[in-house]
DNA sequence: TTACTCACG
DNA sequence: ACGTACGTGAGTAAA
């Protein structure tokens, strides 16, 4: 590599590269400011990689002075038909300057000249002062620029495609010297900076005359050896055209330039500089990979042992990061665990340790508040280990979810980072990723990692509870979220018995099945192929039995069920698919899914909720999910017969919402029609099918009618387009939109709602709930249609929905204290319902508290309404 | 890992 | 003209 090495990137074409490059994603990439970043974000990546292949001595940013050139001087219309740079990029380049300058680069422009000239005029004099030098650009005109020690890189699509131009390259793909290319702009022309060439030549044209004479100049000197009759006269009717063309397309490598390649040292990354830009900025991705060393605290920590726990000192508020390797805390593994008071911090991989006094005394008393990340995995890990957790006071990761549902992680380093805090590696970093992934057997390593998370923990404590009061949502913390942590956590340790003989028995009877109808679809397609392939069955049925195609996916035919629903009356086959895929989701998902996760030491499933996951407030349930088992079909539902009390003679008692989600609609948006209709006690669906479709009080409202109206109730919910209505309902969209138009005419508030919520979001970028739960709809600013209309639709949907799960989250919290005394135990959440366990005397007592303590969970405009059923399996208790 | 399909509220 | 219903998790195929 030569020691004096020269990069030259043209400011404005790389901008205007990165920019579009992510043109889809512009309102994805802004800062906390509101700033958009994509172009210096796709800038920035671009200078990631040309820093790392060229190792530059000396580097120089060009950019455009103005709009008024000596290009412009020599033809008016230079570039005249460029359309306006968009705001969202304009605001960008004062920061793409930034940028450079943080990373050593300078920024230079010049009055009357553009990028390209400086570019050309510094590289024919570094090239004749022995440089090695690269320009970057997005242009391919500078190419002309290209010699022996010259190279020009041409991104391509993006910012990391990237096209490298030597001499020789353009000479082998171009058949023509450098010098030649301004010769063939001069005779086609060039639309985007708008200067016209020769009248009917364009490229393929110009590309053989300047084969053909080597320069325009030439070719006019012999223009008589031009044949072609109709070319020839446009060439000399357009010969000042021409030469004016070629003058524009021309960089000019003796621009009066005022910096001197001494002035070009490349510098390096500016680190502190850089870092702060880079938090300005949100460029978490970039941040990690800066050698955040400086930023890395110091953390001193005692190893303890049992030798030497009466050394322990804490005092005042306590931080714990208890490690476990994997994410099922029932049963992962731990790895170690630091606790601290902010002065002294102590690490062991001996969990036992926290056993014993003083650790267990600070860990279970009323006194002493306690920080952590996920209070709930904390919780099952403590417990596990006979520690009853009491009194945390900050979990950082419930907060931040809080605080906002879109930035939020499992990951402590991510969260942290998020917040300003860049102390924390990641555990990827640490421990590896998937096959690699491994405890570090090294000490230091491994505490100084789980230290720099307490630390991490404790330092973000006062501000993250400062903004959840900015929010208005410390109650929503402190009275819902956080104590239901501890309520989901002993459900999830609680369990669920399963029967598992029950399970192999029904799956045994279900592979029969699956059996026969495998051999009847084999035998209708005259060939055997893999069913659960959708791919080989779009082939089986579209090709070889040429069935209409109803719907494809970007990879091929779909198969849904809603297309074969639309076959099956076409060939048999239809049908036995269908069945066939029904038995063996129950067969694969539920049977061996179930078997799969039961725990041998006491026949339970352990299921986890996600606290922090979903974006409208609601739980999610994983390992297993226990809040999608089959209900819908009969067969289906007869896994449900699998899950029974853990004590002979007692029932599973259920008790569940009706309609919440459209009481809470009715209470929020004060619409006195439906709450009327809710007050009376009516027939919701029925009583919007008699306005809907205009029946008297006392028409019978048929069934299908009734059927119509609840899908219109249900669209309402989930923000309604007259389109996803026809869709789901099988009217047509005219149809759809009339019975829209007349559901807000009847109920107008409830129209009004939808708009205001609307409105709210574009006003705030977000929504929220009864309780202050947030949610952030930053695609709501969206020009893309498509993502607008979502945000659209979300910002009518989350608050009713997630409202409804701030009420059942409550009622829970609620229903611990009013169980105390009893065997009943709450079992399972599964959105709108709540699933019990309880001994057969005890069923009187709940079919009377339980209604009571969920319809009491909040006040709303409408009465909320709760029904209960019980039976001796989870089947049984409809 | 991604795409598809399908189970639930 | 655009082209969707809202929120999830898990199994399988195919890369």
């Amino acid at each position: 590599m030569a020691d004096k090495r020269l990069l030259l990137i043209d400011g404005n074409s790389i901008a205007f590269k990165a920019f579009y490059a992510l043109f889809q994603s512009v309102d994805r990439f802004t800062n906390h400011e509101g700033l958009h970043t994509s172009a210096i974000y796709g800038f920035n990546t671009m200078l990631d990689n040309i820093l790392t292949a060229v190792q530059p001595t000396a580097a120089l940013a060009a950019f455009d002075a103005g709009k008024v050139t000596f290009r412009t001087k020599l033809y008016d219309d230079y570039k005249g038909d460029r359309k306006k740079t968009p705001t969202e990029l304009i605001e960008q380049f004062p920061y793409i300057k930034e940028l450079l300058k943080d990373r050593g680069i300078k920024s230079y422009e010049l009055a009357n000249y553009e990028a390209d000239d400086i570019i050309g005029t510094l590289s024919k004099q570094a090239e004749a002062a022995g440089y090695e030098v690269t320009i970057v650009t997005g242009d391919r005109d500078l190419t002309q620029l290209c010699s022996d020690h010259v190279t020009v890189s041409v991104s391509k699509t993006g910012v990391s495609e990237i096209d490298h131009y030597t001499a020789d390259y353009v000479k082998e793909h171009l058949g023509i010297t450098p010098k030649q290319i301004i010769d063939l702009k001069g005779l086609q022309g060039d639309t985007s900076d708008n200067y016209p060439g020769v009248t009917k030549v364009g490229p393929k044209t110009a590309d053989k005359l300047i084969k053909q004479f080597g320069s325009i100049e030439n070719l006019y000197d012999h223009i008589d050896e031009v044949t072609a009759k109709k070319l020839k006269e446009h060439l000399i009717e357009d010969h000042d055209q021409a030469l004016l063309s070629k003058r524009l397309a021309t960089i000019d490598c003796n621009a009066p330039v005022t910096i001197g390649l001494d002035e070009l040292e490349y510098m390096g990354n500016q680190d502190e500089a850089l870092i702060a830009f880079y938090k300005r900025m949100n460029f978490n991705k970039f941040l990690s990979q800066m050698n955040l060393q400086s930023e890395m605290p110091t953390i001193e920590y005692t190893m303890i042992d049992a030798d030497h726990l009466n050394d322990v000192k804490l005092s005042g508020a306590v931080t714990l990061y208890l490690g476990m390797d994997g994410d099922n805390y029932h049963q992962a593994p731990f790895v170690g665990f630091v606790i601290g008071d902010g002065d002294h911090w102590y690490v062991s991989r001996d969990v036992e340790l926290l056993k014993s006094a003083p650790l267990k005394d600070r860990l279970t008393d009323d006194q002493t508040p306690i920080s952590v990340f996920d209070a709930k995995r904390a919780y099952v890990g403590l417990n596990r280990l006979g520690i009853k957790l009491n009194h945390v006071d900050f979990d950082m990761l419930l907060v931040s979810y809080l605080l906002n549902t879109n930035d939020n992680s499992n990951d402590l380093s991510k969260v942290a980072s998020k917040h300003g805090y860049y102390g924390v590696k990641s555990d990827d970093d640490v421990y590896g990723k998937g096959a690699k992934r491994s405890i570090p057997e090294d000490d230091q390593t491994l505490f100084d990692h789980l230290a720099s998370k307490a630390l991490a923990i404790s330092a973000l404590k006062d501000k993250m509870f400062k903004e959840l009061d900015e929010h208005d949502q410390t109650r929503l913390y402190q009275e819902i979220e956080l104590p239901i942590a501890f309520v989901l956590a002993r459900m999830e340790i609680q369990g669920i018995t399963v029967n598992r003989d029950q399970l192999i028995s029904m799956g045994s009877k279900l592979s029969e099945r699956i059996a026969e109808y495998e051999q009847a679809i084999y035998n209708d397609a005259g060939q055997e192929f893999n069913i659960g392939s959708p791919k080989q069955l779009g082939e089986i049925l579209f090709e070889k039995l040429h069935l209409p195609v109803i719907k494809r996916t970007k990879t091929g035919y779909s198969t849904s069920v809603d297309v074969l629903e639309k076959l099956a009356p076409e060939a048999p086959i239809v049908d036995n698919i269908l069945k066939y895929r029904q038995l063996s989701k129950i067969a694969s998902t539920y049977v061996d899914g179930l078997l799969k996760v039961i725990y041998p030491s006491d026949n339970k499933v352990h299921t986890r909720y996600l606290q922090t996951l979903t974006q409208t407030g609601r739980l999610s349930s994983v390992d297993p999910n226990l809040q999608n088992i089959p209900i819908r079909t009969d067969e289906g539902r007869q896994i449900r017969r699998a899950f029974v009390p853990s004590h002979p003679g007692w029932q599973i008692f259920s008790s569940d919402y009706s309609q919440i989600e459209l009481r809470v609609l009715a209470s929020i948006s004060g619409d006195t029609n439906m709450q009327d209709e809710f007050n009376h006690n009516d027939d919701i669906h029925a009583s919007t099918a008699r306005r809907i479709f205009g029946l008297q009080s006392n028409d019978e409202v048929t069934p299908e009618l009734r059927r119509q109206a609840k899908a219109v109730n249900f669209g309402i919910v989930y923000g309604i387009s007259d389109f996803g209505l026809a869709k789901n309902t099988g009217i047509s969209r005219k149809d759809a939109k009339q019975f829209i138009d007349k559901y807000f005419a009847e109920y107008p508030k409830v129209n009004e709602y939808m708009q205001n919520e609307v409105k709210f979001a574009h006003a705030n970028g977000f929504v929220e709930t009864i309780t202050h739960r947030r949610r952030y709809l930053p695609d709501i600013h969206s020009r893309n249609f498509h993502q607008r209309s979502f945000a659209e639709r979300t910002a009518m949907n989350s608050p009713i929905q997630g409202s409804a799960a701030d009420i059942i989250k409550i009622a829970m919290i609620n229903m611990e204290s009013a169980l105390a005394g009893m065997q009943a135990k709450m079992l399972l959440q599964i959105h709108d319902e709540l699933v019990f366990e309880a001994p057969a005397e005890e069923i009187p007592v709940l079919e009377k508290l339980v209604p009571k303590v969920m319809d009491s969970a909040v006040k709303l405009q409408v009465p909320l309404r709760v029904a209960s059923h019980h039976g001796p399996t989870w089947y049984d208790a409809k």
